[in-house]
DNA sequence: CTTCGACCACGAGAATGCGCATGAATGACT
DNA sequence: AGTCATTCATGCGCATTCTCGTGGTCGAAG
């Protein structure tokens, strides 16, 4: 999972990033709203906390052009905690949540986990595929109630992949939210890690869709095909 | 839309109701843990605002049994300003968002908007055509809810056939949505590929028109045309 | 009604290229 | 210094796709 923080005050920011990083994210930092808005822009966030008093840009302003490009993302925006108007102009501006600074760093957290979760139409914190299970407070993975080690690259893929369950992801976009900005795109890393987690979850939990990607299936789903070979 | 309000403080509760009517919604109202769970579980709604403190049942316990069976509505939890590890729990629980007492009944309003925007964006992209569901953002099939293993040139086939239901669609038309600018146009491997497709989701769904192309047709619709064309 | 030409279905073999495993090289962290 | 995670390169196996050839079906004209 991918995210953006805009927020000009440096110390604020590295402090929201490294958070966020040792949550199991992959952060990408900006420090004034012209900059967040063209990284929001441009790339795939899976969610975006986004400070409201900014140089250059106003909160607001990035926001509404984001929503009027079409960009759907998540927002969770930062207010001054006397600036009630804020967050009400924030939400209709399309903001998702919000949270009134000074705040508690673990708050942040885990409104980010709901919007990502609610994101991808799940109800509750874990994620269930067959035997795994996804905890997503805990930043953990089991297999039959198993705890399995994860190497956190492994354990971004995971958790994408069961995110958007029944869903075919092709490579491109597990590399560009596994990854921050500058990465070479051109090369079988993904596959390596597949096969990996394939020999960590066991094999027939994430299938191959040859020509578009990979996707993991929902406990019961495939039975048999029909007619075809297997 | 139909809103359930679940709030113990009468004044507060009727405060919301009202305010919710005045915005065109429709709203039943709970006065306890129990019935709001009861109302909540039966009921159908497009929105819930649910109470933390509550008596008889707890909001956050509420909250799990929903979750617990299965019902997905987005929920609005209300807290006590100074207790933010109750909305961190609520959240947890699968709350989609929170508002603190007191609070601005407009402030409600927004998120409620908002709540119900989001919520209607996970509709899923499925078109269905007899016993065949093509799901488009899975990029997966189904005939007779049984999967379909189907290689990545069959699925476009279905997918454009199915998108254009009911027109015969030429043979070149085919090509030139399934291969990108340049491709031998003397070839038969669309009919190749029809036949394929035919002998997986049977043979009676893609007829075939004479001198023109193919054509999916609902079944029942125009059973074997013969004496002309639509 | 018959015949002819064009269009279509289908099977089987051949070629293409995708995805996987593996192992070595690089980098990060202790 | 050593371990572990990550990245990259290579070659093989096989699913997929394409070509080709034969036989069948349909429609129109004589």
């Amino acid at each position: 999972m991918r995210i953006l923080v805009v927020e000009d005050d440096v110390n604020l920011n590295r402090q929201l990033a490294e958070a966020l990083k040792e949550a199991g994210y992959v952060v990408d930092q900006a420090f004034d709203g012209e900059e967040g808005h063209y990284l929001g822009d441009g790339e795939p966030y899976d969610a975006v906390i986004l400070d409201i008093g900014l140089p250059e840009m106003d909160g607001i302003t990035v926001l509404e052009k984001w929503r009027g490009a079409g960009k759907a993302m998540p927002v969770l925006i930062l207010t001054a905690r006397d600036r009630w108007s804020d967050k009400v102009a924030g939400i209709d501006a399309g903001a998702d949540d919000y949270v009134a600074k000074p705040f508690h760093v673990e708050e942040v957290l885990a409104r980010i986990r709901a919007l990502i979760r609610r994101a991808a139409g799940h109800a509750s914190s874990e994620i269930v595929c067959g035997p795994v299970r996804l905890d997503t407070k805990a930043s953990k993975a089991t297999v039959d109630g198993v705890q399995l080690k994860l190497t956190s690259h492994e354990f971004r893929l995971l958790s994408y992949l069961m995110h958007h369950m029944g869903q075919a992801v092709s490579r491109t976009e597990l590399v560009e939210h596994m990854y921050d900005q500058d990465f070479d795109r051109d090369s079988n890393t993904i596959e390596v890690f597949v096969g990996r987690l394939r020999k960590k979850i066991g094999n027939d939990l994430i299938e191959t869709v040859r020509g578009l990607g990979y996707r993991m299936q929902p406990p019961g789903a495939a039975p048999a095909d029909k007619s075809g070979k297997s």
